[in-house]
DNA sequence: GCCAGATTAAATGTCAGACATTAAAATGTA
DNA sequence: TACATTTTAATGTCTGACATTTAATCTGGC
């Protein structure tokens, strides 16, 4: 592991990276130790301070954890499947807010990845997974039910369903596309009418996967991500026009 | 954005938390400037080089850049799909191997993935996407080609499959899956009869992707996975069996 | 008045050394 | 042996300083 200590980048880039690369080639394993602060230091021949700011970028990439006291150290972390996730959503959610994606585009991909999973859905899913279907379609019907809640709900079910493919390969890889859409769909006023469609949609999906019916399961989700779509057209268009009043008004 | 001083959690985590937060939550907007380190460190009543700490975790989710000189600082940093498939692509690997993930289950989930670009792909691709299939596919005909370099150029192929669907959500999210098993195809010796099959039925995608057939992409997709599974578990085999030959040796 | 070069100022990057805190291991003692 | 104490080695944090970069500002000369 070297640096190039005349180079434009921070010394603390270059030792992540150093390390990180040790990490992914395999040099270091997982549980492994680490060299302490004060021996990294030396070895790179900077100060403390320096291999800290390295180890903590390491550390938000959940790549090392560290241990205080006596036998403590940074050690090469096991990166979780849980971990993944999370940082899967957050970039996801980040990635559609700032480069401003089209609700269609980020429907589009969530409705193909998910459809991708249903096959496998009807094959393997447990009755674990069927009740909780079953259990947020109830919730869903629910009155009094804010519009946040629906939607957390929406994303509890659907995760139902990509899990029953009881694939966790499957399950992280969906976890962007299916969370990352939340703050998209949290824009969209579900009124009474178009929760008890949503509800029926879902219904159906969770009496398809219950008879292991893939090409139903396929065909209810493909009606679904219509609905939504227009939902969110409906919205989009209704912002216009009061734009457009609005504008009249104060002309 | 404030923080708990008498938390038992590091402060720079908690800093770097709390700008995050504030960054997802859009306090913070792409490319605003955030306060300088000697302004963050006054105001969260900490040290610089504990400012500086959190600053680095941030840097190390691209989620702000930093900039030297007289009118530089921290600015929040507009996440970019490409740097948000290298972060995505370098997860996945490590996911896969940390965990010992199996191939039948990496396999599965990327192909059932891949298999939801088809129709997409089969509607939209350009000639530009045909191209580089067809361009990619002549290379792995090469004789003299090594593993490691037809393993890059299958991931390219199948990439420039997905990048036909004409989705940047979509290619974000299928990047992990497919070059994460990179790693995992490089255990196979690819003999020359196997790369023949394989180039075959690359051959038979493209020719089905420029006559926009989604069923026959679909259906050679499925025989692709079949037979890299194949070749997978003869791999397995072959290495099992000479295990075996050897403990008898020594026995 | 305008332009080129020198200067200044404000920010990040880096260093050195110190002290605080933690937690395991070693040690001492009943 | 069991328990309390001390030691020790690590991370966590602070202070203060200097180095480096870069844009803005000032200054002379034309």
């Amino acid at each position: 592991m070297k640096i190039d200590p005349d180079s434009t980048v921070d010394l603390s880039a270059q030792i992540a990276k150093a390390i990180r690369d040790a990490i992914i080639a395999g040099d270091l394993i997982v549980d492994q130790r680490l060299p302490s602060e004060a021996e990294l230091a030396d070895h790179f021949d900077v100060s403390r301070p320096t291999v800290r700011e390295a180890l903590k970028r390491l550390a938000a990439q959940s790549l090392i954890r560290t241990q205080r006291g006596a036998t403590g150290g940074a050690f090469v972390n096991r990166l979780r499947f849980e971990d993944a996730y999370a940082q899967q959503v957050t970039t996801s959610t980040l990635l559609l807010s700032m480069n401003a994606v089209s609700f269609d585009v980020a429907c589009e991909a969530r409705y193909a990845l998910e459809r991708a999973c249903a096959p496998l859905s009807a094959e393997r899913r447990t009755p674990d997974h069927l009740a909780t279907m079953r259990a947020e379609i109830h919730r869903q019907g629910q009155p009094g039910l804010t519009d946040e809640a629906f939607c957390a709900s929406d994303v509890t079910f659907h995760r139902a369903l990509v899990d029953g493919a009881g694939n966790k390969v499957l399950s992280y890889q969906l976890a962007g596309a299916v969370e990352a859409m939340q703050p998209l769909m949290n824009m969209i006023t579900f009124t009474a009418r178009s929760r008890e469609a949503i509800v029926a949609l879902h219904t159906d999906i969770a009496d398809a996967v219950e008879a292991r019916d893939a090409t139903k399961i396929d065909a209810t989700l493909v009606k679904l991500e219509a609905y939504t779509r227009e939902l969110a057209h409906s919205v989009v268009t209704a912002r216009a026009q009061k734009a457009a009043e609005k504008e009249h008004k104060t002309a």
